[in-house]
DNA sequence: TGTACATCAGTGAACGCGCGTTCACTGATGTAC
DNA sequence: TGTACATCAGTGAACGCGCGTTCACTGATGTAC
């Protein structure tokens, strides 16, 4: 079975060590949902993708529940970085501006990766205890309330920070799953999500952020 | 097994026939949801709680798709009745109003019916092709439209009043799903999610909707 | 440069379980006469 | 009021399947000397 003529040629023929099978694991994942559905997701059919014994994926991430966990956290890490560099390559610098593309890069980052979303949100899934699980949160959380507070004291944002904050969180994470869902597109016959999300981003930062009060 | 003496105790010596299954299966998918989770919910799950044999669900549902169909159709219903039943009770008649109450309505909903909120979105379980499922979500998406149509001409409404609609959509969506997953309790320390609620709907039509220009 | 050895990553077999679906059946109900 | 019969609702056994988890194991790697 081990020897060099390939006796079933689809098994690859590689070293007994895969070398970086969690990355590849959780790159099956994704696959598995996308083409699927989550509710596909094994740690089975996640091996027999990988091409290595199901029992590998155990040896890394524990259980199942480790598995998505880890998964979750690999999105949550995304996330952060996604709004990390919009907020960059933007320049906004001003609350209200910051707070904009913040909702432009959370709803890009959900369209883009629905399956880490998907995954994200409703927490059934995951081992929410797991300490990397808490940092990668924060790493998405701290952004927000760091803008919120400071916009806050400036009295650029309205003195009911927080309302705001939660109102534009809930805006833009119920967009992405609507939207999600397609039923946005049933509904209203957009096609354009992008597009959608800006419009609905900026008429909210207008109203609500009194970015130029008249 | 079917003698008066009870041999099993626990199994209702009731009828042949039970009379109501399928309002009773229903329920059941309700209670297995809120006490277990949605992973948890299978045909013979729900049979073994309904003290009825696992053939009996099939027979009312053809598949789980069916049954977990007829649970969301069921909480469409529910949720069209919520919010007619708000509407009136307000004593809405604007289109800024009724909208307002929809939102709280929608909002209301979701947070006292969180089995079928979960159940109604996600849409992968769900049999989407199944024309009562097309008539129970259209009773709840036309008045929506109704009241933006009427407002927009009206112009009680902003003119875009598509986006206006899909914006209200999108927060209450959201603010009802972050909720529900616990996230904006960690975050931000409210506790009265109806407070909330009202307070993030009120923000929105005051803002967005213009109800008082100044 | 070579060797011994500890550690790590992946294997493969085994376990017990709950699941969805199907099917011939039977008990109960209700309707026609 | 009684009877025959069609229809309906629920039964119970059987099927094959994929799952998560565990465990003794083995091949590969890397480090100390």
């Amino acid at each position: 079975m081990r020897r060099p003529v390939a006796v079933r040629p689809r098994r690859r023929p590689r070293t007994y060590h895969h070398g970086d099978l969690r990355t590849v694991v959780l790159e099956e994942v994704r696959g598995i949902i996308r083409e699927q559905g989550i509710s596909v997701v094994s740690i089975r059919e996640v091996a027999r993708r990988a091409r290595v014994s199901h029992a590998a994926p155990s040896h890394h991430f524990g259980n199942k529940a480790g598995l998505l966990t880890a998964f979750a956290i690999q999105g949550y890490d995304l996330l952060a970085d996604t709004v990390k560099a919009d907020i960059a390559a933007a320049g906004a610098t001003t609350p209200p501006d910051v707070l904009a593309v913040m909702g432009q890069a959370y709803v890009r980052f959900a369209l883009e990766n629905p399956e880490h979303f998907g995954v994200m949100f409703p927490g059934e899934l995951v081992n929410q205890d797991d300490p990397e699980y808490g940092r990668a949160t924060n790493r998405c959380y701290g952004p927000l309330m760091e803008v919120v507070t400071k916009g806050s004291a400036q009295g650029t944002l309205s003195a009911n920070a927080t309302l705001v904050a939660t109102s534009a969180w809930s805006l833009v994470h119920g967009l992405a799953s609507l939207w999600l869902s397609g039923r946005i597109q049933a509904r209203t016959g957009a096609t354009d999500a992008t597009a959608l999300a800006r419009a609905v981003t900026e008429l909210f930062v207008d109203r609500m952020l009194r970015r130029k009060p008249v």
